[in-house]
DNA sequence: CTTAATTAAATTGTTTGCAATTTAATTTTG
DNA sequence: CAAAATTAAATTGCAAACAATTTAATTAAG
């Protein structure tokens, strides 16, 4: 009963504060930067048994993502899509491509571009991946409806905090 | 109560099969967790100059936003609140240690224990770091109430993926 | 045309995450 | 009490992320 403590104070004062000087600004549990983090992290661990069924890790299944969609991409491409640079791709498109779920091939036109192309078993592997997103589904306990409001609310997000870099 | 909460986000399960078969449930903007992902990593590009500034990297924040709240903690207590085990946080937390702002002590009671603590330095620090998330919140272009609401969903969500990992 | 600027990947080096194992301390059991 | 089980960190090894640099190819400028 005793409202005296530090913690009933700060969570009690007048929300006339300004945000920059609210002492609890700092607070874990009220940091999106944290809940985003922390969720990506639980969301990433729930595919990684799933994935291991494929062969796969999961910024791996989400380069097989994007080439499902759009075979024979350039790196660039491939990096603007999944917003990761070459030094982040390079070594990871070596790894799948040593699973042998894809191939990397200089471009012919300009011999500066590789461009990243399925093998068979590459897109063989779409046919068992169509399983996951179902799964994902059911072990995160939402609705298809509640699934994609949030997809959509985080899209908004990630350009307002991208843009935002640039301003 | 339900083991599994009473929030908005695990109200209900996927209907039926249909969106198993579903031939565009693979495609990447409909992933919920490359929406986590790539928002995540974006906020971290978002915080980096901020923490720079500081002498900070984003995941040694999260550790000293912790501190900041509870200072003298053990290691798996900090592993508890981030959601990161000692493989990760060991050496996390000798970088923090060698940067100056916190100490590492084997705990007197019980020597498997090591007790997380602040020194001066580290808690001067938070004075500079009261901006950080009033500068993040101006670059995200998110009003509080909208911060707010989607870092509730946020923790629902990772409270129900965690637990579809264990069930 | 040929030198300079630009572009695309790759490379290098640092810091995470995390599984699996190891080490050391404490508890539990027999 | 002594061996076994458990617990807490640390260690090891691998796979991302990413800044900064390098290499090689293409384009632009003089």
């Amino acid at each position: 009963m005793n409202q005296r403590n530090a913690t009933s104070l700060s969570s009690s004062l007048p929300s006339a504060a300004p945000a920059a000087l609210d002492e609890s600004a700092l607070r874990l549990d009220k940091q999106l930067c944290f809940a985003l983090y922390s969720s990506s992290l639980a969301m990433t661990k729930l595919y990684k048994p799933l994935l291991a069924k494929l062969g796969l890790t999961y910024p791996q299944y989400l380069v097989m993502l994007v080439l499902w969609e759009e075979d024979g991409v350039t790196v660039s491409a491939l990096g603007e899509r999944l917003f990761l640079d070459s030094g982040t791709l390079t070594p990871l498109l070596k790894r799948i491509e040593a699973q042998g779920f894809l191939r990397r091939a200089r471009s012919a036109e300009d011999e500066r571009q590789v461009i990243v192309s399925l093998t068979q078993a590459g897109r063989d592997l779409r046919t068992t991946a169509v399983q996951v997103p179902y799964a994902v589904a059911c072990a995160s306990a939402c609705s298809l409806e509640q699934i994609q409001a949030l997809t959509t609310e985080l899209h908004a997000l990630r350009s307002n905090l991208i843009a935002g870099r640039s301003d």
